[in-house]
DNA sequence: TAGTGGTCTAGACCACCGA
DNA sequence: CGGTGGTCTAGACCACTAG
């Protein structure tokens, strides 16, 4: 573990135990160093995390802070900076897959596009119904590069395709870019997330690429508006 | 300007003008460090600010390369890691505004709770229809303290409030929390964004807060889903 | 093995803030 | 003015990757 990524997960936890008064500043970063045998860069780069989290903001001659803002929620919760994989992201409750389309396809222009492959480079094509203690939640197209993501069954496609790629196949994914936009329902959204023809559908469209760059999925999640929401949490640069 | 900024903004011209083939990684740090004259880690400060934007990815005992994904967009495209404010986000357009409701009010205790203040504290609500280049775009409700965003006229209303906190007030902007929703639309999205009654509506739902960690905004954007898709870029922290 | 990026140090000077 | 955080240096050692 690296050293300022331990010492930030302590002040974490203190922060979140009620370790420091919100009412003055947290210890300046001199003292820190002292407490953590660290130097004033290490430090520095620890608070940056908690700072990026918006747990913390600073104050050039005054100090650094702590920010408490109510996060109370019903909805499932997906915060941007998170890592992928619905099945790692509500381990509390149980995620189950309904394999609705699974086949091997030539990728369209858009598709090869945005994965940076060739239109004769064949794809998985995957769509999954996707659903959290058996209430429908998501709808899931998928497409993925078979010679990069290689192996996959339906097996796999019942537990967690991010699970094989970390595991099996010890790729490691690197980020996503995604696009977030409402969109009317479609009858396959009304047909497997039970939704009304009236009822809106928040999609997400996401391009994940493993830690070398090179993009491995591009997918389209439907989601029901009443059981979604999505956080993101900016914090302005200076 | 701060030297790593500088040289961020030099390197990401360069990479956006084609200055560094994709097929190799760029200079390595040693090399770059001796061409901009700094340490080695102010550039990799800067480099640090490259990989967060989503335009390059390191590999430890390899190289730095660039990622290349297509990003085409007709529609307007919010950036989560952006600074606030339409009127400065998109400014080769026109930004207009209609003011719908603007007024004093005691908060509810839901914005009372997310403005952290009490609900004996006035608040200005404003209700407002932006549009570009005369299309509407989205529909505003904000709550802001007057105490701490005092001096609000219908004639900065008209403009940008976020010109008025940053330039007029001299208060800096730290950042936002946000929560992305699909939504029906109502009476008022139908009225002013014209949109059909089975249109949905793409809803941010915003806690903004200065650079001392104060909340000072808190809004609902009603988004008309044909002319907006917000846009996030995360990279997993390993 | 040579070269890369990742982390860390012990200091320095500066900009900003409150008293 | 003293104390805070912001930036920057010139090194050091380590972990990882390719050939």
């Amino acid at each position: 573990m690296n050293k300022y990524k331990h010492i930030s997960d302590e002040i974490r936890k203190r922060i979140k135990e009620g370790y420091y008064p919100t009412s003055r500043p947290i210890p300046d970063e001199h003292s820190l160093c002292e407490e953590f045998a660290c130097s004033r860069m290490t430090m520095k780069k620890a608070l940056d995390i908690l700072v990026a989290e918006g747990l913390l903001y600073r104050k050039r001659g005054h100090g650094t802070f702590i920010i408490q803002v109510p996060n109370k929620d019903s909805e499932v919760n997906v915060i941007s900076e998170e890592s992928l994989g619905l099945s790692n992201l509500v381990k509390d409750k149980e995620v189950s897959s309904r394999i609705i389309a699974f086949d091997v396809q030539f990728p369209s222009a858009q598709v090869a596009e945005q994965l940076n492959i060739r239109t004769d480079s064949p794809i998985y094509r995957i769509i999954r119904l996707r659903s959290i203690n058996n209430e429908p939640y998501v709808l899931e197209k998928t497409f993925m590069p078979t010679n990069l993501i290689p192996g996959i069954t339906e097996e796999i496609l019942n537990s967690s395709i991010y699970n094989h790629i970390q595991n099996t196949l010890e790729l490691k994914i690197g980020g996503a870019h995604r696009k977030i936009r409402a969109s009317k329902s479609n009858s396959l959204d009304q047909e497997y997330l039970g939704c009304k023809s009236d009822d809106p559908i928040l999609e997400v469209e996401q391009v994940g690429f493993l830690n070398n760059g090179i993009p491995f999925e591009y997918s389209f999640s439907r989601h029901r508006y009443d059981r979604f929401v999505f956080t993101s949490v900016s914090i302005s640069k200076q």
